[in-house]
DNA sequence: GCCGGTGCTGAAACCGTATCCCATCGTTTC
DNA sequence: GAAACGATGGGATACGGTTTCAGCACCGGC
């Protein structure tokens, strides 16, 4: 029948197929399909018809090089499998399909090289703009790789916006949603203060994440605010898992650090904690109190219920996206910095069951 | 300059602007840029100075319209946040981006609708293959649906992979990659069996789930291997969350079920039953022992550590993945069923220390 | 010195869709 | 009854690349 393919049409069928099939012009195909258009009801009719009987559906990337498209946002988080921000993920997703948008997810796995090579395939995929997920090591370089990804993204029609990681400095086009990392752990802090401890094992992360740096500076101003000496031999450093939490416990028991109260960066490393103190033969709450940061579903599943901070994560991704579409939606107008470009979201401490007084001695 | 833009060029630039600006045909700069076709030092030098200076990205669209493009797959899966799945969502995106693929990831939410509507999506995208994360109900309306959509993404030139799913009945084009469900589940009961528990409370799970089925069937064959009768009244469905162990285990109390282990669905699940025993002032495992399903972190964080079935779901994903990528190479040729369109992988036993023999009465 | 390669480059033809612009046809208005 | 008009449909073009095909320059061999 048709000169163009053999019957034994291997491809997906074309808007051409349709149009050849239901004896009407590609334009009217197109136009029944978008809807943008007045068609005649007699022409929607037999346009769908053959649309059902063929199973057909556009193709996405001419479509979207034509002119049209589902705008996309991508994704970039360091691990997929990971506790707090696949929360910020799901909410970022969740907004993000509601509107009819897509999203794209990358993970970089901590490398550098990685995000620089996933930033570039997402502009290649002229993404409504790249999110990028967690905090960030606070290296010289930092600045200066995201002041380049921000200006490269944005000259390419796109945006980049920096989730839970501190905004860049100067005139950078990329939007920041922040929440409030430095306060949280201040009302983490002052909430263990006032319950009477005063000798705390501060295990706040890795000592160049920035996340870890602002949960520790948070925790020494609760110190001065109540008058309490900080002591920094009382605070161990290292990543934001378990095993950290477990041997640095385990560590400062040997050492015979005299601590009543552990504050940890994390919910993930207050159980690996909970769990050396417990093997050490100590009761939580009773001997040592623990409290933890993040509230991810394992803070309630905990024995006893960790009390933490609360950290809108599902919230921040919906807020992203909205500041992304906002954006697009007023034309990417006028910047100059400052605008609208860094929201913060609030956090609060959840008292649960894992602090009590110190013991006496 | 050129007529064809003003000189504040917003949109991104083109193959055109390249080629203009270096003095080379578009040709040229496509084929430097693509690397399968010989070009001379000089020409290359000059287009890839260029490129620099614009900060040049192909249009991922164009080119996936032109016939090139770098091949996507879509995962597909309930519950970004969830537990299990992501690490096989983590295996696929690892495998893919290794040979530079790029992966879509959308999120069904349980909702039949949307998971109609996201496949659609990513046949619009022209994806290589749609994988589908996670068990299934298994309503009636399954098998036709999951049928319609393997036909019509194959038809489409793309493909249907299930991931701990059951296989698809019939001459459907769909792959599957499935662990040894009831293998795991038979192992698992076998093993609170050998240690003399012959009373255990069973939470398989939502009694629909494909998974729950298959673990629930898993033990009964261990039961009946051992010659202890399988009392229906142990067994008590819900969902696979941390809420349902604990409310089961709770309501068992009260109702003075004797029993002297749990069998549980998932370590959620695992996790919600130890609280409760916990919160009942039972010890586990002296008093109760506990067993998990997945071998997710979690199992081993709690205390005491989860003896559980471990299933490689990571490793699912990359299984998956390569299965796409082997088909897309050797033609996706003759299918005729059952060749090498069902993968199972092993699951194996993982003790740890939540199981002792039952205590003396 | 001429002819046939060889090695690279450029012009043009697509890929599948949206949309601008024009043609057509049935109505309404004077 | 003619002209103007509103409502639709069709043809052509643009989107930004890849790829085929042809062409040009330069080379060696006879």
């Amino acid at each position: 029948m048709s000169e163009r393919k053999a019957s034994g049409d291997p491809g997906r069928a074309t808007i051409r197929d349709v149009a050849e099939r239901a004896g009407v012009s590609v334009a009217s195909v197109s136009r029944v399909l978008s809807g943008n258009y007045p068609v005649s009801d007699e022409l929607r009719r037999r346009v769908m018809k053959v649309v059902r009987d063929l199973d057909y559906v556009t193709n996405a990337h001419a479509r979207s090089l034509a002119g049209g498209g589902t705008p996309t946002v991508a994704i970039l988080i360091n691990n997929i499998t990971g506790a707090a921000f696949t929360h910020v993920a799901k909410g970022v997703e969740g907004a993000a399909s509601l509107r009819g948008w897509l999203s794209l997810v990358g993970t970089t796995g901590d490398d550098p090289e990685r995000e620089l090579a996933l930033v570039n395939l997402m502009r290649q995929q002229g993404v409504a703009a790249v999110i990028l997920l967690g905090g960030a090591y606070d290296y010289d370089e930092y600045q200066m790789r995201m002041a380049r990804f921000a200006r490269s993204l944005d000259s390419a029609g796109s945006h980049l916006v920096l989730v839970g990681r501190p905004p860049l400095e100067g005139d950078v086009p990329a939007t920041t949603v922040d929440y409030d990392n430095e306060g949280g752990a201040y009302a983490m802090a002052s909430h263990l203060l006032s319950a009477g401890h005063r000798r705390v094992l501060v295990l706040p992360g890795h000592s160049e994440l920035t996340t870890a740096q602002g949960r520790l500076r948070g925790a020494q101003r609760a110190f001065e605010a109540y008058g309490v000496p900080f002591d920094p031999d009382m605070v161990l450093h290292g990543p934001y898992d378990y095993e950290h939490g477990y041997d640095a416990v385990e560590e400062s028991l040997r050492r015979k650090l005299d601590f009543t109260a552990v504050l940890a960066g994390t919910d993930v490393v207050a159980a690996g904690a909970m769990q050396a103190l417990r093997a050490a033969g100590l009761r939580v709450p009773e001997d040592v109190s623990i409290v933890g940061y993040d509230d991810i579903p394992l803070a309630s599943q905990l024995t006893p219920q960790l009390t933490t901070v609360h950290v809108p994560y599902e919230e921040m991704g919906r807020v992203a996206l909205r500041a992304v579409a906002d954006r697009r939606e007023r034309g990417a107008g006028r910047r100059k910095g400052g605008d609208g470009d860094h929201l913060v979201l609030g956090t609060h401490v959840v008292v649960r069951n894992s602090v009590q007084p110190p013991p006496l001695p």
